[in-house]
RNA sequence: GGGCAAGUGGCGAAGUGGUAACGCAGCGGACUGCAAAUCCGCGAUGCACCGGUUCAAAUCCGGUCUUGCCCUCCA
């Protein structure tokens, strides 16, 4: 199947044809580090982490590079105000970055290139410029002329009259024209600063992308990502640049951008100060359910972030990961079970899998389109239940056979999500205490059935007060039963009555 | 002021010419202890509004209203 992916460069869907078979070559915007990342980040992160391993999954050999923006006014300012050294800062915030990404599942790349380390190459890329005639120097900084350059404004779909319209564009003596931008910054005292053959100074913010994409992956490469706000000035200044230095187009070939997370319908950023730190939202909700809600929508629209929104989220990717669980119980560890002949059931079954498997894929062929991949995930789901619940359900080696295909196949597709349930979690110590707070609080109630002696370990209190509750529930002393299931609740851990006995759970 | 999106059941959200996916909430049912959890089933005669094109429109065209985003560091 051929996949399609809305190019903001031609402002339409094209069909996504590797520049090289079975390769794909991918540039992302990473985050400029001088703090913890917000939601915002995080969608964009997850969106093409996702997009990866979906091309991944469809056999693509993916190289795929982030960069870290580490030179910046920004980190300049946070450093001066700590009173450390702005690449120390950078330095640390790529390491709270890692924290949250490795978190939320989100791939490493394979190279995360760093502005600082690449200033020679930037400074390289200036000079082309400046005696190609395109940049000019003024007072020790070095100017990008746009007019020079004849495409300028594809990218963001505007003419120079257009932007100039907008007259909110900085009045600068320095530049010629008020379009024009930085491609190098004259030293500023007490900023951190390299030599360059216009006296000491830095980068400009739309350097390192050019520098570093051409360099890890060539020109020509395939998909180039971020968010929309990077569309303009960020991202049609990397295309100036680019362009005019290898003197050939297109510098990058599939243009992706993904919408923003609002809050009650507004950007949510950190300029405006509405944005919710992931490393927070970690702490009240599992990262498959962070993840399902950034990939609940399609990448290209706005996303509303509100505690409602992470509930419902929360609920709907429990249906998923308990029909996973469902499957593990039952096919238990058993890999592949012999073969058997196969009930007209299990094949019409089997088959409607299938058909649930193509509808996953032709949905994220189409530009990506998670949340339609997720509806046929729930069309799956929904196959399963149906096939593995009903009372006349027989699991025979050949019904288990097939079963262990489609746990894969289920497993693999929420993958692709990055929403695989994480490692089931164990009981900690500090559940002992609480648990045997329950108990003693049950003791008079419980009669006979409490034994005057309490376990040390948690696991081994936890499988008592379940052993305790299953004895009352025989002798049909609901209320106590009730009251312990409703005690275990307020703790976090959930037990579900089946008909092989009470499993436990945590929230 | 200029540029660009979007408006779909109570809520969220797919669908860009052929008769409205999916999730949450709600309701009904199965299971059960008239429990929890879980599972299954049901739901828009209509897709902001008006007009047009077409055998056929949520989907195309024109107009109106509303909202958001970009034009400034930002994923």
């Amino acid at each position: 199947m051929a996949m399609k992916v809305y190019n903001t460069l031609s402002k339409q869907k094209e069909e996504l044809i590797p520049g090289a078979p079975q390769q794909m070559k991918i540039y992302v915007c990473g985050p400029t580090t001088y703090n913890y990342i917000h939601l915002g980040n995080a969608r964009a992160l997850v969106i093409f982490d996702t997009i990866r391993r979906y091309l991944e999954y469809k056999g693509y050999r993916v190289t795929y590079v982030q960069n870290f923006t580490d030179i910046d006014d920004k980190i300049i300012k946070r450093a001066q105000e700590e009173g450390i050294d702005p690449l120390q800062l950078a330095e640390k915030y790529i390491g709270e970055y890692f924290r949250d990404a490795d978190a939320l599942r989100v791939k490493r790349a394979d190279i995360y290139p760093r502005a600082s380390r690449h200033i020679p190459d930037m400074v390289e890329m200036v000079k082309v410029l400046y005696d190609k005639g395109i940049a000019y120097q003024e007072d020790g900084d070095v100017y990008f002329s746009v007019r020079k350059f004849k495409d300028y404004g594809k990218l963001s779909g505007r003419t120079l009259e257009e932007m100039l319209a907008g007259a909110r564009v900085d009045i600068d003596d320095r530049k010629r024209d008020p379009l024009d931008f930085v491609l190098w910054k004259a030293a500023k005292p007490g900023e951190p600063s390299w030599e360059s053959p216009w006296g000491e100074g830095r980068p400009g913010w739309h350097l390192e992308c050019s520098v570093m994409s051409l360099k890890y992956l060539g020109f020509g490469f395939d998909i180039h990502g971020g968010g929309s706000d990077l569309i303009f000035p960020h991202h049609e200044n990397e295309i100036a640049q680019s362009e005019a230095y290898t003197g050939c187009a297109p510098f990058a070939r599939y243009w992706i951008h993904n919408g923003f997370v609002t809050v009650d319908q507004e950007k949510m950023s950190k300029s405006l100060g509405n944005f919710f730190i992931v490393r927070d939202l970690l702490h009240d909700w599992p990262p498959e359910v962070l993840r399902f809600f950034l990939l609940s929508t399609h990448y290209s629209s706005p996303l509303d972030y509100g505690p409602k929104s992470l509930q419902s989220a929360r609920k709907s990717y429990n249906r998923l990961a308990h029909t996973l669980e469902s499957l593990d119980s039952i096919t238990d560890g058993e890999q592949e079970a012999v073969m058997g002949r196969l009930s007209k059931s299990a094949e019409s079954f089997r088959d409607r899998i299938a058909l649930c498997t193509a509808e996953f894929e032709e949905a994220m062929d189409d530009n990506f389109n998670t949340a339609l991949g997720l509806a046929a995930l729930y069309n799956m789901g929904r196959e399963i239940n149906g096939f593995i619940n009903p009372k006349e359900f027989v699991p025979t080696p050949a019904a288990i056979h097939v079963l262990v295909q489609v746990r894969r196949r289920y497993q693999n597709l929420l993958g692709i999500l990055g929403l695989l349930p994480g490692e089931k979690r164990r009981l900690g110590a500090e559940y002992l205490e609480r648990l045997r707070m329950i108990a003693l609080s049950l003791k008079d109630e419980a009669g006979e059935l409490m034994p005057s002696q309490l376990p040390a370990e948690p696991q081994e209190m936890l499988d008592l007060l379940i052993a305790v509750r299953r004895q009352a529930r025989e002798r049909k002393d609901f209320q106590l039963s009730d009251r312990l299931r409703e005690a275990l609740r307020e703790e976090g851990i959930i037990l579900d009555d089946t008909p092989r006995g009470a499993r436990w759970r945590l929230v």
